[in-house]
DNA sequence: AGCCAGGACAAGT
DNA sequence: ACTTGTCATGGC
């Protein structure tokens, strides 16, 4: 069945290529596929409607986050000049509820590396150790079907470093050391304290994770451009309207700052 | 060709 | 506690 949601609640190609998930694409102009949880789904723009395919109903809210009213953040959002010209530029972006291994194992391959490049290596994942759905789409492999691979089985991906991290990770994560429910209940820092536990994760792999898997809004994954958008625009920290919605805003100024070349032009305005 | 990439880690101050 | 070099690979 198709799930219709009005284009002015979601914006495909920018939820898709905002940098949160690496297993979307777009075929022809306004249609997007993408494996999700083992399914190929679709999205197509028609007339000013998105229509998704692929999942029933509840899986669709929850996946893309429907039940969640963004022009409420955004209007909280918007007290600030700075993020009032993110949302304006970025919205139709929807923070997707990923699944917590794939999310984890495709933010440990994000580190120090280029979204092209990290793509590329999590197909070559999938396509070497993740089931095969049709004649060239494959799963994201499970954890368990991960069990016992060391990063040498996984030199097939061309991961670099971070091979041993992956590696790390699903040992972990088959031990029951890092148990995904618990990480689910516990707030914040101890969340991501729980993650940091795997070598290759740190505070910014950590948030990624709680954020994008988890939902926990309060996250503020700081990579290089959050970095360099702080210093310039923040030097004292976000500003109050972000309070508990820190990533909600970290997506609008990383979107907003990759689309305009640093904003530069913002400032003196 | 050379710089840099949605960082993390270890070693050095 | 902060700073710096290093890590493997390839996109641009």
């Amino acid at each position: 069945m198709k799930i219709k949601v009005k284009l002015t609640e979601i914006n495909p190609r920018k939820t898709f290529f905002c940098g949160q998930c690496f297993r979307w694409c777009e075929g022809e102009s306004g249609v997007f596929s993408g494996i999700v949880g083992g399914k190929k789904i679709t999205v197509s723009e028609n007339g000013e409607f998105a229509e998704i395919s692929g999942f029933t109903e509840k899986e669709a809210r929850k996946y893309f986050d429907l039940d969640t009213d963004y022009g409420e953040y955004i209007k909280r959002l918007s007290a600030d000049k700075t993020l009032k010209a993110a949302c304006q530029c970025s919205s139709g972006i929807r923070i997707l509820r990923q699944e917590p291994f794939e999310t984890l194992i495709s933010f440990i391959i994000s580190q120090n590396n280029n979204i092209p490049r990290i793509s590329g290596i999590i197909l070559r994942l999938c396509e070497n150790f993740g089931e095969k759905i049709d004649e060239n789409n494959y799963s994201f492999p499970t954890a368990k079907q991960l069990f016992g691979i060391t990063a040498e089985d996984m030199s097939p991906l061309r991961a670099g470093f971070r091979a041993r991290y992956i590696a790390d990770a699903v040992s972990r994560i088959n031990s029951g050391e890092i148990d995904f429910d618990e990480i689910d209940a516990l707030p914040l820092e101890q969340a991501r304290e729980k993650l940091k536990l795997i070598t290759g994760v740190g505070d910014k792999v950590a948030d990624c994770v709680l954020l994008f898997a988890f939902r926990k809004t309060d996250a503020f994954p700081k990579d290089v451009w959050v970095k360099r958008l702080m210093s310039e625009f923040y030097p004292n920290g976000l500003p109050e309207c972000t309070k508990g919605i820190e990533g909600i805003a970290q997506q609008y100024l990383f979107d907003y700052v990759r689309n305009n070349n640093g904003l530069k032009s913002e400032k003196n305005e």
